[in-house]
RNA sequence: GGCCGAGUGGCGGAAUUGGCAGACGCUCAGGAUUUAAAAUCCUGUGUCCGAUAGGACGUGCGGGUUCGAGUCCCGCCUCGGCUACCA
């Protein structure tokens, strides 16, 4: 393969183009299809690739975020991210760095579950069939992984540490006192526990786990007779079928994440990532502080009684049943709360519902279990609810006010109860005005921009910034940050409120009623009639993995089981020291096995460890961490939150996991103009359509229109928008959109390999613009960079020889000044761009060097020779193949990056602009060490300048040596 | 509704700290080469006025700061992404 023959073969199609030129020979063109093929066998072959176990010198772990291997193979946004890393490891290995560049694969997941039941055929199959297609493409690509340290979540010998690492959370309580994650065998039980046995211990510790259980609500759908994931679910219904979906509660595992929602935000300030995506983690996060209080709910006559032993007993740590507890963020505003909600999930519902209001509470809360969360917040126009029958007493007035069930009230936040303060809360407010409750105003606005203090005083208005108190007995007139303090402290006095902390972060469900999963190394012990005693065991570590079940039948069985209820006795039932237990069925979701892949790859192959603590310590954290926005929340949120776990627990050295984050930008379709035609034909603009909810188009007067697909030439731009080039009067719309199946608009890579070969895909993806842009794709930008490279091989290789030579203009030849100006400037240029991730204007550099020295007739070759040095991160293909023409005997991927002389740069003239008010009217050239004064006599000097200044009074001059000279005239 | 990001030629985009707007590429036009085409090479390509020289305008819109604003400040508009009653 190696060697000229191969440049006598081009492709069939160039072959018999060739044959009807009267050239007798086949010239040795550019042809990426071979020498990518052949640098792709000769870095295989050498393991160039390979990366040491430990570190030489300066480390540096540069990640992808690794795909899931659909069936649909690699999108063109792939390569985006991973040519950007492949850039910087490539340039960062020539700068003598110990690089650690691995690539794997996320591959369980429900698309292969769903067409294992769809086929019958197990999972593994179609997954192990994608990644061996994910892998041919990632290898065409060119790009410098180590694939000896590749893995797949789905592999055996790596889930086994992912149960591993449920265990270590299973064996961790959450110490609040020092922030930390200790062994549950430090768990400190009181003493009233311990007293009532054992079992009653082991209970109060499977409490403070940092993996427990717990109801929650899943979604079943009856008719499909299956509990679907959340993403299945859309609208309410099931995306297969259409199926209604209803929300239940399952003893579910979770995840203590909520424990580390304060280190979580905290230590986002130890790590470079972009603003943007902290704030989306803080806001997820979402941190508030305020005040839990107790409303009374045992009658106004009680109401003193109760007050007078709360003053004695103090807050309780639970609320007693004669209390319905509420959490707000202004107990300033408690004067104000003419009612209260409670979720329709509320224990407390049925205690409080009076018998007239029974059967409409009921019906209500019925219907609400049929929506999810999401779901309920879609209609926001309208607040739904109904009265329990029930009043609590204000615990700062005594005031009564009535108990509302309504669905705005979230069970899984705060205390899943309310008071409403409709004058100072949109939410209430709106609540109110449907249901005609009282609103009394207890903040005072004072007169301010935007708000009408009359209409909010009155109750008409809502208002809910700071101001003054008013309506609240002693308080009125104090500030609302002074009210806040006063009133906590006065009711934690009381023993009927105390401070609190919120977040909207919530524990995480972490099972999944699916087969193709991580099953989780847990056993349930079972009493002698096969009933499970409620005590659980972690499977011992010398026990693990525990391999999925092989199961005859995947599809749904019609009970909110998981499917591995269906495994056989021999797994299902495990004997342990003639004790019987059943194996825990639910599987963990796909973001497990992505909590901590990047450790994997620093020792993929232990047996012993997840990772062995000194290369551990060598290699993280990760440097640079690259992919999508997709994951900006749920996988950096949960894999940090294992990290400190693992921190915590000493199984790792470093507090954050991935030290530098960058979001690479959506790419999308080409563009695309539309315009419209009714049923006669005519044309009609764009400005005159609307989309209705049914997808079809339709004019202002409701007749429908067809979009119509126009070429470019039919296109023209006026003013600021675009028109049909004969009938400028209909506007055209004209923009590039989301790649999608649907819409027929996705680009293969492999099409592009094949048509321009890989060199030309990774410089275009990175030409396209900046890294963190969305930008849409264009064919003929990707036929311009071809262009580059073609002009690249020519400026090099004699094109019209009979076989692979230099071309002429090559010598080996001392580079005069100029020529080592432009190289200079270009390494210099190329440097900084490839440092800051700014490839695009890298490229451009480039491609200037190409520009100049293509019109150059001497060539000097170790000026070449540093410019392919510069290129070979961008298109290592190619640059292999001219480095070995250039007289090179091995790969180029440890060559030292070429150095930046900057004395070379120096210039001894330069050309400066004279303005006058700012305007360049002349320029001049001046010695570039020209001092100020100097400066200014050159440009009061210059000839056209002595014109333009003769008639006016300069009133002052700005003098920016080796920039600008600046007049101001009168 | 909230948050984040972005608006620069026909298109993608460039422009260290406020200092020559439009680098580089695409597109298009003209030319060279060719029997012809493709490929290649050369020239031009923001808008308007002008035969040319040259001039005026110009970074979404309206104001402001400055000798000087694509860049900074205030107020809007449009587009994209994320998010959705978190008390």
């Amino acid at each position: 393969m190696v060697g000229t023959p191969a440049y006598f073969f081009p492709p069939f199609a160039a072959l018999r183009a060739l044959s009807l030129q009267r050239v007798p020979y086949p010239m040795p063109r550019y042809n990426p299809s071979q020498i990518e093929a052949k640098w792709q066998a000769y870095w295989e072959e050498n393991q160039t690739f390979k990366t040491a176990e430990m570190p030489e010198g300066e480390k540096l772990y540069v990640l992808d975020m690794f795909p899931y291997p659909s069936g649909n193979g690699l999108h063109v946004g792939h390569p985006e991210g991973y040519t950007a890393t492949d850039i910087t490891c490539r340039f960062e290995r020539m700068r003598g760095k110990s690089v650690l560049h691995p690539m794997g694969y996320d591959a369980f997941g429900l698309p292969a579950e769903e067409h294992a039941i769809k086929t019958n055929t197990p999972p593994r199959e179609s997954t192990e069939k994608n990644i061996a297609n994910f892998t041919r493409q990632l290898k065409m690509l060119g790009f410098s992984y180590d694939w000896s340290r590749s893995l797949a979540t789905t592999d055996v010998g790596y889930f086994k540490w992912t149960q591993w690492i449920f265990l270590v959370l299973f064996d961790t309580w959450f110490d609040t006192e020092k922030q930390q994650g200790r062994p549950i065998s430090e768990l400190p039980i009181p003493a009233e526990v311990t007293a009532e046995g054992e079992v009653a211990e082991a209970k109060y510790r499977d409490e403070h786990r940092l993996a427990y259980l717990d109801d929650a609500l899943v979604n079943w759908c009856t008719d499909l007779g299956t509990v679907l994931a959340n993403e299945e679910v859309i609208d309410g219904r099931s995306e297969r079928g259409n199926y209604p979906v209803q929300r239940i509660p399952l003893r579910q595992w979770m995840l203590r994440i909520t424990a580390y929602a304060d280190r979580l935000e905290h230590d986002l300030d130890d790590v470079n990532w972009s603003d943007g995506i902290k704030k989306l983690q803080r806001d997820w996060i979402g941190r508030s502080t305020g005040a839990e209080v107790d409303f009374f709910t045992g009658g106004a006559e009680q109401f003193e009684d109760w007050k007078q032993s709360r003053a004695t007993s103090g807050f309780p740590a639970k609320p007693t049943n004669d209390t319905l507890r509420v959490y707000t963020t202004r107990p300033d505003t408690l004067y104000g709360a003419t009612y209260m909600v409670i979720a329709p999930e509320h224990p407390a519902v049925e205690s409080l519902t009076s018998d007239e209001q029974a059967a409409a509470v009921k019906a209500y809360c019925e219907k609400a279990s049929f929506k999810s969360d999401r779901e309920r917040t879609e209609d926001t126009k309208s607040k739904t609810g109904v009265f329990t029958g029930a009043y609590a007493s204000n615990p700062v007035n005594g005031a009564q006010v009535p108990i509302w069930v309504a669905d705005y009230v979230l069970i899984s936040y705060g205390t899943g109860a309310i008071m409403a303060v409709p004058a100072h809360d949109e939410r209430d407010f709106e609540f109110a005005k449907e249901y005609e409750i009282e609103i009394i105003a207890v903040v005072d606005p004072g007169d301010r921009k935007g708000v009408d203090r009359e209409e909010v005083l009155a109750g008409n208005r809502c208002f809910h910034g700071l101001g003054l108190a008013i309506n609240s007995g002693q308080y009125d007139g104090t500030p609302t940050a002074e009210f806040k303090e006063s009133i906590r402290e006065s009711l934690a006095r009381q023993g009927l409120g105390a401070s609190a902390v919120n977040y909207k972060l919530r524990d995480w469900l972490f099972s999944r009623q699916r087969f193709w999963g991580e099953p989780f190394p847990i056993l349930h012990e079972l009493d002698e009639d096969g009933n499970a005693t409620g005590v659980i065991r972690g499977v011992a570590e010398e026990d693990l993995p525990v391999d999925l079940p092989y199961l005859e039948d995947y599809k749904p069985h019609g009970r909110p089981e998981p499917p591995l209820a269906k495994a056989d006795d021999q797994w299902l039932y495990p004997v342990i020291d003639g004790k019987r237990y059943r194996r825990e069925t639910n599987t963990m979701p796909q973001w497990a096995g992505s909590c901590w892949y990047y450790l994997r790859y620093i020792d993929p192959h232990n047996e012993d460890c997840f990772v062995d603590p000194a290369r551990e310590q060598a290699w993280m954290p990760v440097d640079l961490y690259i992919g999508g926005a997709e994951h900006a929340v749920l996988h950096l949120l949960y894999a940090r939150f294992w990290h400190k776990v693992l921190y915590d627990r000493g199984h790792v050295t470093t507090k954050e996991p991935f030290q530098r984050l960058v979001n690479q930008g959506m790419i999308l379709g080409e563009m695309e103009f539309t315009a419209y035609q009714d049923e006669m034909q005519n044309w009609v603009g764009v400005n005159q359509v609307s989309r209705g909810d049914d997808g079809l188009f339709r004019k202002e007067d409701g007749s429908e229109v067809q979009p119509v697909k126009l070429t470019e030439d039919q296109v023209a731009k006026k003013g600021d928008t675009f028109v049909l080039a004969d009938h400028a009067e209909v506007r055209v719309d004209g923009r590039s959109f989301k790649m999608s199946k649907s819409r027929g608009n996705v680009i293969n890579p492999d099409e592009i390999v094949d048509g321009y070969g890989a060199d030309s895909l990774r410089l275009y993806e990175m030409f396209m613009g900046p890294l963190t842009a969305t930008k849409p794709w264009s064919m003929s930008g990707v036929n311009g960079v071809k262009g580059f490279l073609d002009r690249v091989w020519r400026m090099i290789v004699n094109d019209r020889a009979e076989s692979l030579e230099l071309n002429e203009a090559v010598a080996d030849v001392e580079a005069d000044a100029e020529a080592l100006k432009v190289l200079h400037k270009t390494i210099q240029a190329v440097t900084r761009d490839t440092e800051n991730l700014d490839f695009n204007t890298a490229i451009a550099r480039m491609m200037e060097f190409v520009n100049y020295f293509t019109k150059q007739e001497s060539r000097p070759k170790n000026v070449l020779q540093s410019f392919v040095l510069l290129l070979a991160p961008y298109a290592p293909h190619i640059a292999e193949e001219l480095w070995e023409l250039l007289g090179a005997e091995t790969t180029l991927a440890y060559e030292p990056w070429p150095e930046c002389d900057e004395s070379l740069l120096v210039e001894s003239t330069i050309e400066i602009p004279i303005q006058i008010k700012g305007k360049v009217k002349s320029r001049i050239s001046v010695a570039a060490d020209i001092s100020k004064d100097d400066l200014e006599q050159a440009a009061r000097d210059d000839e056209k300048m002595q014109q333009l200044l003769a008639d006016s009074e300069v009133i002052k001059v700005i003098v920016v040596p080796g920039r600008l000279v600046n007049f101001v005239i009168r």
